[in-house]
DNA sequence: TGCCCGATTAACT
DNA sequence: GTTAATCGGGCAA
């Protein structure tokens, strides 16, 4: 990971101005926080304009505009009229890619995501996109704020981690691309990775 | 304008 | 295994 991409361990704009391929594992192990709650991310999915099930490929609307512009900022959009995701988005303005941010192993502000969540599995609280911004309390009025800023906090990862890919979930087109990364043997994935020792099916 | 669907989740049978 | 909750975008009329 570049240097300059990093600021007393904050991932800076130039770690995000960098293609969603790159970005997406180098997330895997990152810290997030908001408000100082949040943990160390364990999953993610990388979206780009070029594939059909990106926000993007349709070109810019009102909801997906901040995928459209800088890096480093997050995109928040509702789900099903009910959830929320919150993505970060990637490479030079105008390429229009993000990194969905799906689940975390929290490490900050127990209290505050199980009162949020209502529950008090800690595996449960942030494996998902929509229980993640939950615990979080990420809402639209974070939608295009920058990452490096209040209330947001993003620290690289300190040591290596093993990581596996694999097709995104829930979508219907384009799920042939393996653009899923995860913390490989992760507790709090909000799925788990198929075995890569398994028998393949063709 | 109306209809269908979706980067989801929790509560069902 | 199934389904409801709930709303913006895309497309047909």
């Amino acid at each position: 990971m570049a240097e300059k991409s990093l600021k007393d361990g904050q991932l800076t704009r130039s770690f995000f101005d960098r293609s969603v391929h790159e970005v997406a594992p180098d997330l895997i192990g990152a810290t997030f926080l908001v408000c100082g709650v949040g943990g160390l991310i364990v999953e993610v999915e990388a979206y780009h304009y070029t594939e059909p099930a990106a926000h993007s490929y349709a070109g810019p609307t009102v909801r997906n505009a901040v995928m459209f512009g800088p890096p480093g900022h997050v995109y928040v959009y509702r789900s099903y009229g009910i959830h929320r995701c919150v993505n970060f988005v990637c490479e030079a303005e105008g390429s229009a890619g993000a990194v969905l941010i799906r689940a975390l192993m929290p490490t900050a502000g127990l209290a505050a995501m199980r009162r949020r969540r209502g529950i008090n599995d800690e595996r449960l609280l942030c494996a998902g996109p929509g229980r993640l911004c939950e615990a979080l309390a990420i809402t639209d009025a974070h939608n295009g704020a920058a990452l490096d800023k209040v209330p947001f906090r993003v620290f690289a990862r300190t040591a290596p981690v093993k990581i596996v890919s694999g097709p995104r979930i829930g979508i219907s087109k384009a799920v042939d691309l393996p653009w899923r990364y995860g913390w490989a043997g992760s507790r709090f994935l909000s799925r788990p990775f198929r075995a890569a020792t398994k028998s393949q099916r063709a």
